[in-house]
DNA sequence: GTGAAAGCGCTAACAC
DNA sequence: GTGTTAGCGCTTTCAC
């Protein structure tokens, strides 16, 4: 027994195909599908009939040039960068498929050279491959929006247009400030005064907002800051060292970090100098990654809410896209903290 | 300036605006575009140049809905295991963005109901939205590939067809046997003997098989193995609960695991206990994910190369949509094993 | 409410 | 080698 009526195997069946058996014309079952109120009842029930006998299903290459839509979303993707602890990526991807796929889209992979941030993106706006893209490679600064926008090519960013506050396009974001001042504010409730920060380079717009939450978190707490934050490269060795700087010259005695990588070089130094997890020093991770929760002991760390993200990002897509056009500017998401062991416990 | 000649908006050219330009028929243009050795030289160069004075490319629904293709690739997806360390996933969808790009194809994503291993592929199938699947969650024995054969649809599985031995179809596979088998024939070179083995349980036919390989060795070695395996869920805590009944009854000096999860796991237990990683217990685990990669001290793991994977499959699918149809069966691709600290020093 | 005609942009088949 | 014809399966007019 099969799992629908329909044949097997053999050519597809077409939409005249389903006239022919339900004894309408070919518009009217194309009504039918797409416009089902135009019918009346009993006709709507005898295509509807004819369609499920045929396991009938549109052609989408048929739709989609008659439509000019192809009801894909392209979707850039970047190899995971070896020995780090970021997986964003591969979840908020299984976020948006899933969200797609709910709003009648499929999302299409690419690639492109890492270097230009561009490429990729021409090819398929040009061969009508996709309705819209989602740009997340943000980081780079996002030239692509301005080139998107330039070529009328509809898309939503996740992330910020850090660079230019005048742009129009639509972009969900998560408020790493946000997270990283709720981090700062748990170690604070904990009892720790001394809370370093370890992050990105300077040039990174999403490393310096994160940095932002931890500063003002403290500064509201009316403690000091200098001497206790560090900027380096997103490796666990950068973690590490940097987390021995501050050690010896600062003292801290908890650390937040703009990402669970340089936490684990946290990790690494508190182990080799013998200083318990959680109990001696405290330490904060940013993006809840697979190792945050399998390390020993478990790592606390800021959790984006990719799963609202992509629901954000295709209800902006379905505006752009949609008839009439909605326009939806910016949608900025509050990520939330998972508590750990890493956290220690209250300090008296 | 922009980065191609083509007008930066407006309605993309098509074949009959670069005919036209060209002093050609369309066909003529179609012709330049796919078969350029029918032309003469001068009038191929000729349409090239107004191809590229008008930026034209096809358009991809036209030229899906001519030639019954899409040049489309299904892969469904599921959602990333929390709490575990895999991530091989990720890295697979990424190698075979790559490498299909390179053959043509490009890669739609999908998800389906996770209890239901067929959900999701009929519509794309009989929609004609994709040429071919990669079947990956193989792990669930595969009806899909049965299923799919039944349609005759084009599909090349990423794992063998354990309980059939009779399918035909394309499949690409890691010899786990034989990752396993090296990992344990690397501790014995450093002069373990009692090795013990944390696997999945005995429905799994992946954990069976690189259970295989570690049993394998231990008997080449003229090793006992009884009492020194153990199969269980994976999950961290399965893999410190059997770590610890292990060291209990078996005393091992050395862990082989089915996967970087299960590994963590003997990790947590040796932490514990005050055993040193390494140095007092060995352990090694499967798949080299980022937890092995960062956590301290770094996690010897077995590594799946799975861009290699991706290049078998690609190449299968080429053979199975091109003409002539090349019909490739089975491929069997040999992991490596990534040597890190918690392989330990030699023993005396 | 239903049907007939036209055409989206492309390429396979055939004529020249 | 190049041009002409036809049609892939669908939806958007516009009659009736």
């Amino acid at each position: 027994m099969s799992r629908t009526s329909s044949r097997t195997s053999g050519p597809p069946p077409t939409l005249a195909d389903v006239a022919e058996r339900a004894g309408v014309s070919r518009q009217t079952v194309s009504n039918a599908v797409n416009n089902p109120d135009l019918l009346r009842a009993d006709t709507l029930l005898r295509v509807q009939q004819a369609i499920a006998d045929l396991g009938y299903l549109p052609n989408r290459a048929a739709r989609n040039l008659r439509t000019r839509a192809s009801h894909l979303i392209g979707l850039r993707i970047q190899a995971a960068q070896e020995g780090t602890a970021n997986a964003t990526m591969d979840r908020f991807v299984h976020s948006l498929v899933e969200t797609s796929r709910e709003a009648g889209y499929h999302v299409l992979l690419f690639t492109g050279d890492p270097t230009d941030p561009l490429s990729g993106y021409e090819d398929l706006l040009r061969s009508t491959a996709v309705d819209a893209f989602v740009v997340t490679d943000t980081y780079l600064g996002n030239p692509q929006a301005e080139w998107l926008d330039g070529r009328r090519a509809p898309f939503v960013a996740f992330g910020r247009p850090w660079e230019n506050s005048e742009a129009t396009h639509a972009w969900v974001d998560v408020d790493g400030a946000a997270g990283c001042e709720s981090a700062t504010r748990h170690l604070l409730a904990k009892g720790h005064e001394r809370i370093a920060w370890i992050g990105w380079r300077k040039d990174s717009r999403i490393g310096e907002d994160r940095r932002a939450g931890w500063h003002r978190a403290m500064k509201e707490a009316g403690l000091p800051t200098s001497g206790l934050a560090s900027r380096v490269e997103d490796t666990v060795a950068s973690g590490r060292e940097a987390s021995e700087v501050l050690l010896d010259e600062a003292a801290p005695t908890a650390f937040v970090c703009a990402s669970d990588t340089l936490a684990m070089g946290v990790l690494h130094t508190l182990g080799l100098r013998g200083l318990r997890v959680g109990d001696d020093v405290a330490v904060v991770g940013f993006d809840d990654s697979q190792v945050a929760q399998v390390v020993r002991p478990g790592l606390s760390s800021v959790r984006q809410p990719l799963e609202d993200v992509a629901i954000e990002v295709v209800t902006a897509l379905e505006g752009l896209l949609g008839r009439p056009r909605v326009a939806q500017q910016g949608v900025l998401l509050t990520p939330s903290l998972v508590v750990r062991d890493s956290s220690g416990p209250d300090r008296s």
